[in-house]
DNA sequence: TCAACATATCCATGAGCATCAATATTTACG
DNA sequence: CGTAAATATTGATGCTCATGGATATGTTGA
């Protein structure tokens, strides 16, 4: 089910082209939903910027005032819409992005540019 | 004008350049969240499609099986987050979407996929 | 095997939200 | 004016979700 959400996203012309259709709207949403939180804003960009491109769960608790069960959540919220994935390593998980999620997003919403107007 | 939309576009840095930080994450997460809703989404894609770069509420609600509040209800979501504006013209209210908007969006889930290492 | 640590899962709770019916507001037109 | 149409606001309701405590799972080292 994961790859069928990897191909509904795997088309992706901008917002402005066409309507999205229904199916794809809420696949879509689910994914701006999971980034619609400040916390799990942030475990991405602190991931994504963090050396390696990877960052263990230790480094996400000691970011954060929040209990562990918390940040270990929004972990797997990230991981359930395709944003994140993990491997364990020793005792530690390490979390990357999935950078063709992020493409794909930012290549949806590109605007449409007015160029020569 | 042009250095304008640039200096809107320059205003975001890619996520993966450095951790957001807790105010922005907030703000920002706040502009994904409207964006987290099948509904909105599609009512987005509506607008920003539609002929001449504007729908009126009424086409709106001839697209979804809603009733209208509900449909107004999303509309003043979107316009409080700054993604769509509205006009009214006669009787009818017109809404459009900021590309500056979908542009800062698109700018900072820009990925560095290939950016060497 | 045991103890300590790292992470995930379960469960409960309070807050937030999507939806709609009823109603208000605005505009157009006799 | 008065009526109809388009849109917004209000209030209520059921559902989703963010959070944390307790607990489970997994890993390391002695």
């Amino acid at each position: 089910m994961l790859m069928d959400m990897l191909k509904v996203l795997d088309c992706c012309t901008p917002l402005a082209r066409e309507p999205l259709g229904e199916e794809k709207s809420t696949t879509l949403a689910r994914v701006f939903k999971a980034l619609g939180d400040p916390v799990r804003l942030r475990i991405v960009s602190i991931v994504a910027s963090h050396q390696g491109g990877e960052a263990c769960v230790c480094d996400l608790t000691a970011s954060f005032d929040l209990a562990q069960p918390t940040i270990s959540h929004h972990l797997k919220v990230l991981k359930d819409v395709g944003l994140l994935t993990s491997e364990r390593r020793a005792s530690w998980v390490y979390y990357r992005i999935v950078p063709e999620r992020l493409a794909e997003l930012s290549a949806l919403l590109a605007a449409p540019v007015e160029v020569g107007k």
